[in-house]
DNA sequence: CTGTTAGCGCGTTCAT
DNA sequence: ATGAACGCGCTAACAG
């Protein structure tokens, strides 16, 4: 008795060989009707290897045909957090443009971790993705910071394409984020709209997104003779429950006449408003709050955040033409940063 | 002369054979030495291979080995939309776990498109993932879902695992979400501080989460002789824009004596909050608002949002635990989810 | 322990 | 237009 009658246990997946023998076809010939580029195959033949394969429910391998062809379909995204709204819009954007060109992604969390992020990038060089978008890093240069650098030259030199968003402290394509200028605007913004005291919210000293938004923010307010007193400014995780805590570290030390804080981004400046409520006060009239990105929820907050907008799926969407190679016109441009303000940051008679 | 000299044109990665070559051993030892499972080898020949790999730049071709191996460590991985709060906790959850079990993870969109979901799980397949998880699904029976559960089924039958997230209505291993009781609950405790009229802001009628979670929370109220009038029921898309028109929808149609308004998801009460504070009226006191998920933004909105907690980071965990069959003992019960009464309704003294 | 060799599933010349 | 044969990079017997 043959094994015919068992249980049917997992039957390997059928092979472009098992389609083409019951299309009584030769190898080549499924080749090329089911994945050949230009179709030069007998419509009759094609039709009897179509249906041999949807009989078998063939499903060609990728990865084989990824070996064959010494080249993949994949594209990899690093990000620090998937369910930051910051990262899971430009992810978002990353998605929808690759799906666009028939490119499938493979998503990483770094968790914040410099070591992480160089685990991860050295296992998903083996996947040969076209492009690696890394979205995560940002940090000042360091050891690890060298070894990705050589690990993403070394990716770039055997054709791979890398794309960094935010920041180019890496000489690698990067969609740039002004994020110094937007935080120069805002400052000009809220200076415009009467405010003279100020605290701010922000991260890690070695994290460059942060450092430069607020570098820029106090440009800003030098540019009008003000200043922040170093008191004022809390370092803490660019989280939302950092944002939180740094804003009840501000009021424990007491807020005194500060009118508004700049928190970093909008993630840490919707936990400080939630702070602000829970010490009892109201955001926006006891003291004023600002972030930065426009991420969707900074609208759905009592009152709106005032905020700097980048349009972050387009980032994530602009990152992915740029590694690939098929920059159009408007991705020459620098990325459009405006300040949004609205009522958590109301004008201030003076 | 020969072509040494050039302009250093994408030279292809160094494979196991030139590290082999390098290193002056066999294909077999350099393999075992990088990837084989128990060392085995000569500690100075593994040195030796190991010095020449990193000389070379070497990165195991993970094709290649899924290939050879006849298995991969991919997982898929697909959603609604990946910038939706809701989708990008469950994501973070399986890449978390995915990454703790050496996984790689892909994503893909679905739109909330049937035919794009079904496309999807058919590339998908090709990558021959481990696992394949379905978190976007969830409509009625229709001839798109036969063809879904065909594919699936098909995936299975050579070795993969698909676990859905939320609805059983394929018969495949599932995450079950208990929105009908949540709804129920959610009624109960609703009617239990006060409520006796109400509104609901739900999806597309074939859309089996958003009809589950009102089905419980009318039988909830049917349980205490209370119902929800058909013309205060509003359907829209399940996103923070449906929310915000679904409310504005019913604020034209006169709010009357409604005293609370059920969003199907948070994301939609958010956008209701919105809506509500937009027509000059004030959320939770005008009007209370409650939703379902507990998303991250829900404390943070004014007034807090009062929901239904699920606990999706975990939700995620547990798909990739159950799909791979390592469930732990608590991922044998029901997943569980709660009622969390904030201000956004308030009780109400009758 | 180490080296040889035969595949894995597929694309692609090269003949026919 | 079609088929036979080789190669892609790697793993896994199978010998030594």
């Amino acid at each position: 008795m043959t094994e015919s009658g068992r249980t049917a246990g997992p039957r390997p997946p059928s092979t472009l060989h098992d389609v083409a023998r019951e299309a009584g076809v030769s190898l080549a010939t499924a080749s090329r009707a089911l994945n050949g580029s230009t179709r030069k195959v007998n419509e009759l033949l094609r039709q009897r290897v179509l249906t041999a394969a949807s009989k078998l429910d063939y499903s060609p391998n990728l990865s084989a045909q990824a070996v064959a062809r010494g080249t993949s379909m994949t594209v990899a995204l690093l990000v620090a957090d998937i369910a930051d709204p910051y990262y899971s819009q430009i992810a978002a954007g990353v998605v929808g443009e690759a799906d666009h060109e028939g490119l499938l992604v493979t998503m990483a969390a770094t968790e914040r971790d410099a070591v992480r992020e160089l685990d991860l990038v050295r296992s998903l060089r083996g996947q040969r993705p076209r492009v690696m978008i890394l979205a995560a890093s940002g940090r000042d240069a360091g050891p690890t910071s060298d070894a990705l650098a050589g690990e993403l030259r070394a990716f770039e030199a055997n054709g791979g394409r890398v794309a960094f968003i935010s920041t180019d402290e890496l000489p690698f394509r990067t969609v740039r984020l002004d994020h110094t200028t937007g935080g120069e605007a805002l400052a000009h913004a809220l200076v415009g709209a009467g405010y003279r005291r100020f605290a701010a919210i922000t991260g890690a000293a070695h994290l460059r997104t942060p450092g430069d938004r607020l570098t820029g923010f106090v440009a800003g307010l030098a540019a009008s003779g003000l200043a922040i007193d170093p008191d004022r400014i809390v370092r803490t995780g660019i989280t939302r429950d950092g944002g939180y805590d740094g804003m009840r570290t501000l009021i424990e030390r007491e807020l005194g006449d500060t009118e508004v804080v700049f928190a970093v981004n909008d993630v840490m400046a919707v936990g400080a408003m939630s702070a602000i409520r829970d010490a009892g006060l109201v955001p926006g009239r006891d003291v004023a709050v600002a972030g930065f990105d426009d991420i969707p929820t900074a609208r759905d907050v009592t009152p709106p955040l005032t905020t700097v907008r980048i349009p972050l799926e387009e980032v994530g969407r602009r990152a992915l033409r740029l590694a690939l190679g098929e920059a159009i016109e408007t991705d020459e441009l620098p990325v459009p940063i405006e300040v949004v303000l609205r009522e958590s940051t109301p004008v201030r008679p003076r």
